[in-house]
RNA sequence: AGGCCCGUAGCUCAAUUGGAAGAGCGUCCGACUCCAAAUCGGAAGGCUGGGGGUUCGAGCCCUCCCGGGCCUGCCA
């Protein structure tokens, strides 16, 4: 039985409905059982060519998104990574015990890098830092897409690597899966996940203006229309996706079975699926957006991420002393 | 630390001897579509990495700086 989950978040400024769906939402749910431990990882973001002029706000922006969104921080633990510089201590430990052939057997760096002119070892060991990340708490599950597997693997292979050289210290941590695979894929590109990074036309933020919703969604890729007895094509299936999800929420779950019988026999209008859909993701969205608007003007938010920040501390100082001297670093000997 | 190569639109790259900065893809708008896609029409986009120099004239030549790639060497 999983006790504790820790989830990390990359500040990208704000989230789409992809984050939204496949993840927040299942946090939201999740930190009533169990210890969440949740952090805006900042230090992960600079692999990449981030403008540090917009970091820090990228940072806060996440933070509000997910308060927003429901992660209730009296319940959640929420921090910025680089808050906790244990994470980085503990990351170069593990290192130690990572090798260097895992890392260059990880298909997220092969991937990567070879698109970039330039490929920075931070990059390399990016997978040892979410290690850390993980291992820091003690967490014994992570919830996780389907592309991090392999990522989580590595991490149970350095705790296990870890514990046998230095002494039991880190549980190996579990996948945790959402009670539904949700994936949400790119609104132009249905055979791609949904990210910000495709571009504008790819996603849709949860916090965008409605007009730019409809817009977005009208625009959505689909195929040369529906005869009876058809699969449905990913667009279509992406499109029912979000419409069942939201209709979770807003209790309309009858369109769905409407809209589906009227694809299975050949009927379905394309237009009326896409208006069904932003309507329902509207109802899902305003009153998000409505938080998010009282939580930016309350200016709150800071403070949480501080009281955040001092409970993750409180927790990863006892993990690194007790790392510390298993390792046998330091002249302290606690 | 040394040697060699590179830097032009968001991306991939052109530009004759030094002679008016371009194409494809992508992006945005429009037409066609139930909506999209495809197709067609239109538009935006650049201090040619930066400074200095030579020249009537520099993307191109010289020089320094910045950034990147490959190779050799050195080192806690």
């Amino acid at each position: 039985m999983v006790t504790r989950v820790f989830s990390g978040i990359q500040p990208t400024g704000t989230l789409h409905i992809g984050n939204y769906f496949g993840a927040v939402r299942n946090w939201a749910v999740m930190q009533n059982d169990v210890d969440c431990i949740i952090c805006i990882v900042d230090y992960h973001s600079i692999t990449a060519d981030v403008d540090p002029k917009t970091l820090r706000q990228a940072s806060l922006d996440m933070a509000i998104d997910l308060i927003a969104s429901g992660i209730d921080p009296e319940k959640t633990i929420l921090f910025v990574q680089s808050d906790v510089p244990q994470h980085t201590e503990l990351c170069w430990i593990l290192g130690c015990v990572t090798s260097f052939g895992d890392l260059s057997r990880m298909t997220q760096f092969k991937d990567k890098s070879s698109k970039e002119a330039f490929v920075s070892s931070g990059l390399f060991t990016y997978p040892v830092l979410q290690a850390a990340d993980i291992l820091l708490y003690l967490a014994d599950g992570v919830p996780i897409g389907e592309d991090q597997v392999q990522h989580l693997e590595l991490s149970r292979r350095v705790a296990r690597r870890f514990n046998s050289r230095f002494g039991e210290m880190f549980p190996e941590p579990e996948p945790v899966v959402g009670k539904k695979g949700a994936r949400i894929m790119s609104l132009s590109d249905p055979t791609a996940k949904m990210s910000k990074s495709a571009g504008e036309s790819h996603y849709v933020g949860v916090m965008e203006p409605e007009n730019s919703i409809r817009k977005k969604v009208r625009s959505a890729v689909t195929d040369m229309g529906p005869e009876a007895g058809d699969a449905m094509s990913p667009g279509i299936s992406n499109l029912f996706e979000i419409l069942e999800l939201s209709t979770e929420a807003t209790g309309k779950t009858g369109l769905v079975e409407e809209l589906r019988s009227e694809f299975a026999g050949g009927a379905l209008m394309y237009s009326k699926l896409k208006d069904t859909v932003f309507e329902q993701l509207m109802e899902v969205l305003r009153p998000i957006q409505q938080r998010r608007a009282e939580l930016e003007a309350s200016g709150d938010v800071i403070d949480m991420l501080r009281s955040g920040a001092d409970k993750a501390r409180a927790i990863a100082t006892k993990t690194m002393a007790q790392v510390r001297s298993l390792v046998g670093l330091g002249t302290d000997s606690d």
